[in-house]
DNA sequence: ATTCATAATTATTGATGCAAAATATTCCTG
DNA sequence: CAGGAATATTTTGCATCAATAATTATGAAT
């Protein structure tokens, strides 16, 4: 009894992931109207799925819905992009002081792990950069408030919108990887302050590379 | 029973409002199912603009969608108005240091302005209740962050899920009158420290009120 | 030639219908 | 009488269809 059939996703959900893609690769262009009667067509469906997932992305705000208009691929300004960074900083660092105080020792011993990985991970860029999404991930869901982690993974697609990816730009591979290794250190010595401290300053100097 | 009055929104945006306030009046119970032809038929409408309006609520947290299975009113627990209040606590006290920044001299006049209007309004409970969200989410728009906004707003009605509002008691009436008016002198000092220090206790104040 | 009005085209929005899936019910068997 | 299989009912989810609003194109008048 085992294999069962694997998330049965409904229709609307395979969509919304699809259309995220295409967003992503900016196949689908900031500004760009979604033409529902050829996107339907495209993917074999009638255009009632297809109009519910433009609403679950219009909620997480990748797509702008106007009305009787349709939906729109999000524009995001710099100062868009310097607001929802702001945002991310600020809950990313808090959750990471929240995990210095509450998470067990195991879990602290789950993150170094995942640390180490990303310190053998230089030199393939993808690698890289999916295990470094996947530490930033693994705080947050040590910290155990899934509105927040809602917020943060909502946050950072519409931070994937941009052109530059800026979050973690790849010329800063080094320097982020010392950050990373000062806030586990401090994370290892449950210094909630510091801990915090350290993942502000992280985001802040990702930010002065972007700029 | 017949035709909702025709409005600039989408009849589903209408439809999402009428549902919200069935919610938190408690008219549909956290847990209980939403009958989707019930709703419909009382409305008057298909299920296509209620289902899309139920993808709404559901993106905002106030309902929970399993699949084949419907839409359910999300249960929030007590760990869940813990957390969520923690976020608002963090984000609406970043956003203070924020405007204590950057607001101008006449925005900070307007805030002092309904701060008064709140303290003439001591007495009659309601007013007083929508005066203290007004001024709260006037601090949130004038530190300018449309992506801040929107998760406040959504955290607070997820707060609004619960049976005892928790996020002012009336019990704290005065003292919580006398903290807006802290916030608002380190406002007008321009010290965003202590603007932030200040609203923190805001919130910490009444989360021990509401234990 | 420009502007305003009207018609035509196009796309969004809402309604209805149908099939598949899940749940509830009935009926049969041990 | 209990358990389980088979059937019936309910409800979701998707597709198709209709009508409503908006934009563009067209034409006439000043």
């Amino acid at each position: 009894m085992s294999a069962l059939s694997l998330s049965p996703r409904a229709l609307y959900e395979e969509v919304a992931e699809l259309l995220r893609q295409r967003i992503f690769s900016r196949e689908l262009e900031p500004g760009s109207w979604i033409d529902e009667l050829k996107i339907a067509e495209e993917y074999g469906i009638s255009r009632t799925p297809l109009r519910e997932a433009l609403k679950v992305l219009a909620a997480e705000g990748l797509v702008t819905m106007k009305v009787r208009r349709g939906a729109y691929v999000t524009e995001v300004s710099e100062k868009d992009l310097a607001d929802v960074y702001h945002l991310l900083a600020l809950l990313e660092s808090d959750a990471a002081g929240v995990v210095a105080e509450r998470a067990t020792d195991d879990e602290l011993a789950s993150l170094q792990t995942l640390h180490h990985e990303l310190e053998a991970a230089v030199g393939e860029r993808d690698r890289f950069f999916a295990l470094n999404e996947q530490f930033h991930m693994r705080v947050l869901e040590l910290a155990r408030n899934r509105w927040r982690e809602q917020m943060v993974a909502d946050l950072r697609k519409v931070m994937k919108l941009n052109r530059h990816n800026s979050l973690f730009k790849s010329g800063r591979l080094e320097e982020s990887l010392a950050e990373h290794r000062a806030i586990v250190a401090a994370l290892t010595q449950r210094n909630a302050a510091l801990t915090v401290q350290r993942m502000r300053e992280h985001f802040q100097n990702g930010l002065e590379a972007a700029a």
